[in-house]
DNA sequence: GCAGAACGATGAACTATCTTAAGAAAAATG
DNA sequence: CATTTTTCTTAAGATAGTTCATCGTTCTGC
């Protein structure tokens, strides 16, 4: 049996479930272990699920049409991840979703979500705080993408999210960042000299 | 009296709302007058308005460390627009939100948006689908973003909104696109000589 | 435990985009 | 409608970031 103590806080940070609630919540959470390297979401498929990372680590990424990967977005112990555009209006995914570890995830299928917030104040109001914030953090990695040099991005990054770094390949970083692995690792290079 | 039939159609095309419901909403948005270059949004101050354009154009943008502006989003008619990360968590706004025409808006504050949530299902229901769309719109923006060359950038901008092309100034729509002036200019006309 | 694949580093040549500067056009203002 | 201010264009030189090719290293599957 899983540990399901920090999926629960992460909840309560949110906003104060009854316990029914928060028992009919993770109810609808499946537990679902994955190995390194398989996908949850791929494109063309329609994104069934919004996921939940309990253990390991993964990343979002599309493919351009000169077949460069592009990450979109990471996600490590106690963050969420999904194809959102997908997941939210039920169209083809354009991202894949892959493990970068093996892993373990709570999920909840899109039809599952739906009755949910149909049919239960308490829940609909978690879900719309999950979209808020969602819609925040997106907003703000914009305004960091168009304001900041590669190198800004990659120091903001290692400010931000120091121990998330040691765990992702860093073609994948180079990507979230918008640049090239060649150019990170030049940057990075250059950094250690420096001391 | 403005006419708030677009506004009504906006939300009917979320969500159907009971005709109480209805006059609930609207009566929670005010109708102002904004003049052109007249500021919305300061840095600094908590947003707290979330705005709807009956008539007119905005954007919103950031000035950065060397005092560059960059337009985050644009909206004219029938769109919507705020600093969504001080709106939401209530800290204070990194972005100008700025009138670029004399304008006609709707905006609700936020404490009244707070109340019609915790009072009202189907309101929330509205608002929760208005946090899932955004989120899905800048999800998807963060995807072109990351995966298209400048040209690229202008060209899809051109695609899908040519009305709104005509209305922006160019500085605008460069910083948008995350290019110089110059660039963009040197991009438009390339175009033009090739045809 | 080995072979092949995936990952990261490095350097040289290249290119997309920026910077600066100056003039032309357009729009705002009195 | 003349003047001032703002916006757009053009062009030359500069640079951040890419591409390509190569090599050592570390995973990974069998």
């Amino acid at each position: 049996m899983e540990d399901l103590s920090p999926f629960i806080d992460n909840i309560n940070r949110k906003t104060r479930l009854s316990p029914e609630n928060m028992a009919l919540l993770t109810a609808a959470f499946k537990v679902v272990k994955v190995k390194k390297k398989q996908l949850l979401i791929q494109p063309g498929f329609v994104a069934k699920y919004r996921i939940y990372v309990l253990k390991g680590a993964f990343h979002s990424y599309v493919i351009d049409d000169k077949g460069n990967e592009h990450t979109i977005q990471f996600a490590v112990e106690d963050w969420w991840l999904s194809d959102y555009n997908s997941y939210v209006h039920q169209v083809p995914a354009t991202q894949f979703v892959e493990a970068l570890e093996n892993s373990t995830i709570l999920q909840i299928d899109h039809q599952a979500e739906q009755q949910l917030k149909n049919t239960n104040w308490e829940l609909a109001t978690l879900f719309r705080l999950m979209a808020e914030q969602t819609a925040a953090y997106l907003a703000r990695r914009t305004v960091s993408n168009l304001t900041q040099s590669a190198e800004e991005r990659y120091n903001e990054f290692v400010a931000k999210y120091p121990q998330v770094l040691q765990r992702l390949p860093q073609y994948a970083l180079a990507s979230y960042l918008n640049m090239t692995r060649e150019f990170l690792s030049k940057i990075r290079n250059a950094k250690v000299r420096k001391k």
